[in-house]
DNA sequence: TAGCGTAGAATTGGATCCAATCAACGAACG
DNA sequence: CGTTCGTTGATTGGATCCAATTCTACGCTA
């Protein structure tokens, strides 16, 4: 195969309305769970040939993902796929640490019973999806089950942005810990206190679960770094 | 004149490396400012003739803001600057009051002396400053100058880019309030305990002062709807 | 006269073509 | 032999052209 753009084999299915946000979508899936590796060069021609489409569509496309820090774009040379590194997580962590606990706070006051029914299910489903690539959009729709009653349009659309970016990380998280690190006592923990309406309690296993996840990625980078 | 976009009539001296970026940022700035008005429609191809280039860069300029939230794109039918309104202001201030927190956090215990000196030059340049749509850029880099040292690119980038919505929101502070509400005091108290290395008073009082400003503007919205 | 349908204009989405820039390779010169 | 400069190929940036969609306005009909 000539690179791993080939994964991203197109089955028509899934059209949208324009070839722009066909492309931006597929892309950006296949940024978010690992199947365009960070530093992957993407040449305009060569995507649009595998999407089965001209270069303009790619190029928008590629724009919206640049503004989204997915791709880093140098005039004249070229997108790049963001390389993952321990500052960039470190970065993702301190971004969420700040956002999730005010869209959580904002948001337990007013989730229903609903609301808690479909963040349980969605624990339930983590345990028992064996895909891989599947296990980050459940952990991210669980957190925003959480927080949808915020009721604030932006701050949710930041907060689920950055729970995408930490999906590429989640993957070193299973690679290195197993499936049965995947905090799901913290997850319970979470859902439990939001039940209560106790906000303090959540936001602290919040916290906690975030620094948790923080630190084993940067224990995983410094390993890595140091064993080259 | 055909529309507000005549404004943005171009010298060409601060050209840029490619000519999506110099639209992205005149536009960016334009909206910013407050040149651009929420609910404008921005045609392609006049804003092509305006800026002397193709309609091409100008839709990869627009995608980019699109992403950042200052365009809205309906497909088909074209971008308009985004609305200002009450909730869009609410959605600001509560990411401001969790992203700036954070940064300041970690920026205040590296400041250096000559951090505190551009603050403070800052302050100085906004009392003497008489240019309004300056204003707002002089505020952004005082809040900045102070998070410089949190060391988290990311986390800088985001709060930089929502202090930049929120100076579209300054100018109604401004024609509400007047100059002297600018709350430089408050500038000063934040200054004065970032110079102390008070992290905790530092943080109190950029919670009040990001509150403050969300209750102006949203009195400001009260009172502008009831009067239609 | 009100409402619906259709035809045309306006505008955006997408494809193709040309120009500008960059990287790599090689030759000439010190 | 190393360095530098020029040339060539590859790739992106920008312009122009065509297709698809949407909106508008006019006319037809009930």
């Amino acid at each position: 195969m000539t690179s791993s753009l080939e994964s991203l084999a197109v089955d028509g299915a899934l059209r949208h309305r324009t070839a722009t946000e066909f492309v931006e979508a597929t892309l950006k899936a296949a940024i978010l769970d690992g199947r365009l590796a960070g530093g992957l060069p993407l040449r305009q021609e060569e995507v649009a040939a595998v999407f089965g489409v001209s270069r303009m569509p790619v190029r928008e496309a590629m724009r919206r993902l640049e503004a989204q820090a997915l791709l880093d774009f140098v005039p004249h040379k070229g997108a790049v796929v963001t390389e993952i590194s321990a500052e960039d997580a470190a970065d993702n962590y301190a971004i969420r640490r700040a956002l999730e606990p005010a869209a959580l706070t904002l948001s337990i006051p007013k989730l229903t019973a609903d609301d808690f029914a479909r963040a349980g299910d969605l624990i339930a489903e983590m345990d028992s999806e064996a895909d891989e690539g599947r296990v980050g959009e459940l952990n991210r729709r669980f957190h925003m089950a959480l927080y949808a009653r915020a009721g604030r349009a932006k701050l949710l659309a930041l907060a689920e942005q950055q729970l995408a970016v930490a999906d590429r990380y989640l993957r070193f998280h299973l690679a290195a810990k197993g499936r049965e690190h995947l905090s799901q006592d913290e997850h319970r923990a979470l859902l439990a206190a939001a039940e209560r309406r106790d906000t303090d309690a959540a936001v602290a296993v919040l916290l906690e679960h975030v620094d948790t996840a923080a630190a084993t990625i940067a224990a995983f980078f410094r390993e890595r770094d140091s064993g080259r």
